[in-house]
DNA sequence: TTGACACCAGAACGTTCGTTCTCTACCATG
DNA sequence: CATGGTAGAGAACGAACGTTCTGGTGTCAA
C-alpha cells in the first residue's frame, strides 16, 4: 500500500524540461493555462499527453487542483536550488533570479488580505518586544484578542501598540517599557486589531 | 518608485468590496476562478455581473488577461492599505479601499531580487537592536559595507548577522548583546551580505 | 520476433465557459 | 410622473475545455 513513494523525483525524465517550461510560463503569466495553450508551451501536439504530464507533475507534488479542477502550482514548484548556509567561498552573487520570491513575504505575513493593515509603529513603548520607533506593524483587524496578544487598540482616538494582559477581570493595556505606564482604560477597550507580523526596513 | 496614484479608486463603490473578496481567495487558492465561481465568491447569482465587475477592476488596473483571456492579478492587487493614525472609531473593517496610502511589501524591502536573499536569524547576539530568534533577515548581497552597517559576514563556515566596526584600521564585528564578545577577525573579513530589512511573524 | 512500454497524435464527446441579450427591481432626481 | 442610472437575474449560444479512447510510433530487453 501507499504509494507515494517517489514524491521529489519525477517519474519520468522528460518531466523536469516541462515542469521547467511550465514555470517559465508561470512566471510571465502567473497562471496555468489551459491544455491547448500547453501544447504550444511543451511543443507537443497531444491535449492527452499534456494532460497526462501534469498529471505526473501533480502526483509529484509541484501543482494541485483548485476545488474547480484548476492547475495551480504548489509552493515546492517555486522551490529553486538554494545553496545553504554552508561555505559559499566564491560569493556566487549573480546565481538564478528567477520567478518565486515575489509573492513570498507577502504570503508568509498575510492571511486574509481585507483585513489586513500596515500600521507605522511610533515612540519607543514596545522597544523591550523589539518594536522599534518607524517599524511597520501588520494588524489584522478585529475586535477579539487573547490575553498576551499585541494589539492595537484605540485609545484617545489614536493608536496604541501594546500587549493585552488582564488584571482583576479587567483588560489592561501593558508595554514593553518600563519607562511607560501601564494603561487602565476605563469603560470597554477598543481593539483594533491584532499584530501578527513587523517589517522593519534599514536605510540604505 | 511606484507611482500608480490615481488608478486606485475604483468606479463603483461596492467594487471596493468584491475586490476584497477576490483577494481573500486569490489568496488561498492563487488562483482567479470561473465566472460561476466567482458568483459564489461575491454572492450574487448572475455571471454577466461578474463580468462586469472583473471588466472595471481591470480598467482601473487591479487586474488584466492573459492572451489565452484568464485573468490575472497585476502588481496593484497586491497592495496593502497603509493606515495613518487618524481616527477611524467606528471600525469600519470592510471598507478598507480609498483612504490612506498603498504600498507592496515585497518592493518596499526589495530593490534587487536577484541579489536578495531571506537568513533566518539563529540566536540572540542582535537583540538590542530589536533583532531577535526567528526573525527573517532580508539580506542583500554584497561584499562591501560602511561601518556602521549591519552585515551577515561568514565566520567558521557560517553565517552570523552583526554590526560592522572599527578598531584600530580594522574591522570588527560587534553585537548588539553585552553578552556576547566582539569580533576581531584575523585576516580579512568575509562579508555576504548587508542588512536591509528584517521580517517577523507572531504566532496567531 | 515478439512483446512491453514510454511517448505522442488525433479524434470524439459531453460539459463548462465566457459572452451577449433581455428583463426587473430599486432608488434617485427633476 | 417620466427618466435615467445602478445593481443585478436569467436565459441562450457557440466556442472552448477537459477527459477518454484508440492508434501509432520508436526503443529496449527477453
Amino acid at each position: 500500500m501507499t504509494d507515494f513513494d517517489t514524491p521529489l523525483p519525477e517519474s519520468n525524465p522528460k518531466d523536469a524540461e516541462y515542469l521547467a517550461k511550465l514555470q517559465d510560463y508561470y512566471a510571465e503569466w502567473k497562471s496555468i493555462p489551459s491544455y491547448a495553450s500547453l501544447c504550444e508551451v511543451f511543443g507537443i501536439a497531444s491535449k492527452s499527453w499534456v494532460k497526462a504530464i501534469l498529471d505526473r507533475l501533480g502526483k509529484a507534488g509541484f501543482i494541485e487542483r483548485t476545488p474547480d479542477g484548476m492547475w495551480i502550482p504548489t509552493r515546492q514548484f517555486f522551490a529553486r536550488p538554494f545553496a545553504e548556509s554552508s561555505v559559499q567561498a566564491g560569493m556566487p552573487v549573480s546565481v538564478s533570479a528567477t520567478q518565486g520570491d515575489y509573492f513570498i513575504i507577502d504570503e508568509m505575513l498575510i492571511d486574509t488580505p481585507s483585513l489586513t493593515t500596515m500600521i507605522p509603529v511610533k515612540g519607543d513603548s514596545m522597544i523591550e518586544a523589539g518594536i522599534h520607533d518607524g517599524d511597520i506593524a501588520v494588524v489584522e483587524k478585529r475586535n477579539l484578542a487573547n490575553v498576551g496578544d499585541i494589539v492595537v487598540a484605540i485609545v484617545d482616538n489614536d493608536f496604541t501598540l501594546k500587549t493585552l494582559g488582564k488584571e482583576g477581570g479587567r483588560f489592561i493595556l501593558r508595554p514593553a517599557n518600563s519607562a511607560y505606564p501601564v494603561i487602565r482604560p476605563q469603560g470597554s477597550l477598543e481593539i483594533f486589531g491584532v499584530l501578527v507580523g513587523l517589517i522593519r526596513k534599514y536605510r540604505k
